[in-house]
DNA sequence: GACGTTCCTTTCACGGGGTGGAAGTCAGGT
DNA sequence: ACCTGACTTCCACCCCGTGAAAGGAACGTC
């Protein structure tokens, strides 16, 4: 039946709660064992053992959606667990100086992980949700994580060619590449509806006292905002909150 | 060797995760098959599948922590989601309004489970993180919770007995009792002390648009300010969150 | 009320993969 | 050089996870 190469029960049981997403956050049974490729009961089976340790909750209608216990664990990641009780604070100012979106975001592979978020309701709508992934290329906050990325990253992203998000996004590895020097140079990346178009965003690079770039701050704004005039406000934020990384 | 009686695969993976907690959020091999008693190699394999996955990382000196894709997962629990969303600028209104600390609190189990909180540099200082517990009995939002859950629960606290943590706290059901049909009636509740002496909070209850209560904000403040006087910021910011639940 | 459908749950004999004692490796200390 | 403590690898045994098949449960349809 299952053509595949058989998994071991850890993978299987992983391959489990892997499929929640933002996507599909409760899921029936049937859905789980179809998107996991194993047979009914095994997933049944599975799922039984996570219901019952509290790690999955089981909805009135029989849905699985995740549980409390693995929010708490997760609650314990470490770009998590500190970083964001430092940053918000200095997040919270910046809102309050701009009334504009506010995000904070890490390196995950080839994507920035937007950990924290703060959305204002007379800014731009922003589909950013905290676990979402932004493109590296394209984003303010990207651009900074990829800058003080090595060039390795930068080249096995060309390889696989840079999406095209609007007119206005990078494509070229070289420009990037030269644009990247430059926030490097100026500790801030802009993006100019490079993601979506009417919006616009200045981010600048959380760093521990050794100089290693650990987040990004963001303000992502209307294009009709001068993001220019926005710079220094996100640099500032950006060093408060470099400062307190010292005590982690 | 093992005397215990044999876990499944399932439940031994669970349990190696289930060490990561507030306290030790990392761990080295050794440490983490003392306490889940398993035996070194089967441990072992079991970090090294998570590892692989992205699941917990491994730090340059060999120790085991929990990594990104955990946390990505727990993001998507329930009372997490979109409450944390939801309230979080009514949240950010009442520190702006008072300047005090700000907690959001959901019942779990027996305890009441901390999933946002905004600490002020000028209040008194919490021990309270997100993802941390407060006793039910003792606290403001641990009371509005308590006040909503059904009387089964109130009993079976009191059978294992009401903690004293001050000379303030209520240890006495019947007056525990009392307290919390005035929480239902007032939709308000106070701890003046018994907790931690020196600390005050004013709670009110978050509700879906049917009544039912998902969660409890809180203000906590020095013992030297007036809680009552903050009690009717408080109901106005739950009540705002409240208003919002009808669009999860 | 019988019948079909869909989704969930339970059973159980089989055999492959997890197990863990033992041995090997490595780093730091004396 | 020798020891100690912590991690990693090996591999033969045997236990426990597996999944097809059958049994329920909850609907909707004729």
């Amino acid at each position: 039946m299952t053509d595949g190469p058989r998994r071991s029960v850890v993978r299987r049981l992983l391959s489990v709660l892997d499929t929640f997403d933002a996507t599909t956050p409760t899921q029936s049974l049937t859905e789980i064992a179809a998107r996991t490729e194993l047979p009914l009961p095994t997933a049944h089976r599975l799922l039984a053992e996570l219901t019952a340790g509290g790690w999955l909750e089981r909805l009135p209608d029989g849905r699985y959606r995740v549980g409390l216990r693995l929010w708490k664990l997760g609650t314990l990641a470490p770009s998590y667990r500190n970083l964001r009780e430092l940053a918000l604070p200095y997040m919270q100012d910046l809102y309050h100086a701009t009334h504009e979106n506010i995000q904070l975001a890490v390196l995950d592979g080839r994507t920035a992980l937007c950990v924290e978020n703060i959305n204002s309701v007379r800014s731009v709508p922003t589909r950013t949700r905290i676990g979402g992934r932004l493109p590296l290329h394209a984003t303010g906050v990207g651009k900074v994580l990829l800058a003080a990325a090595g060039t390795e990253l930068l080249a096995s992203l060309a390889e696989k060619g840079l999406r095209r998000f609007t007119r206005y996004t990078i494509i070229e590895p070289g420009r990037l590449s030269r644009t990247l020097a430059t926030v490097r140079d100026e500790q801030v990346a802009f993006s100019r509806e490079e993601m979506t178009l009417g919006a616009c965003s200045v981010a600048s690079p959380v760093t521990r006292p050794d100089g290693g770039v650990v987040a990004a701050v963001s303000i992502v704004a209307h294009s009709s905002v001068d993001v220019d005039r926005l710079a220094y406000a996100v640099r500032t934020a950006a060093s408060g909150i470099s400062r307190q990384t010292g005590m982690l």
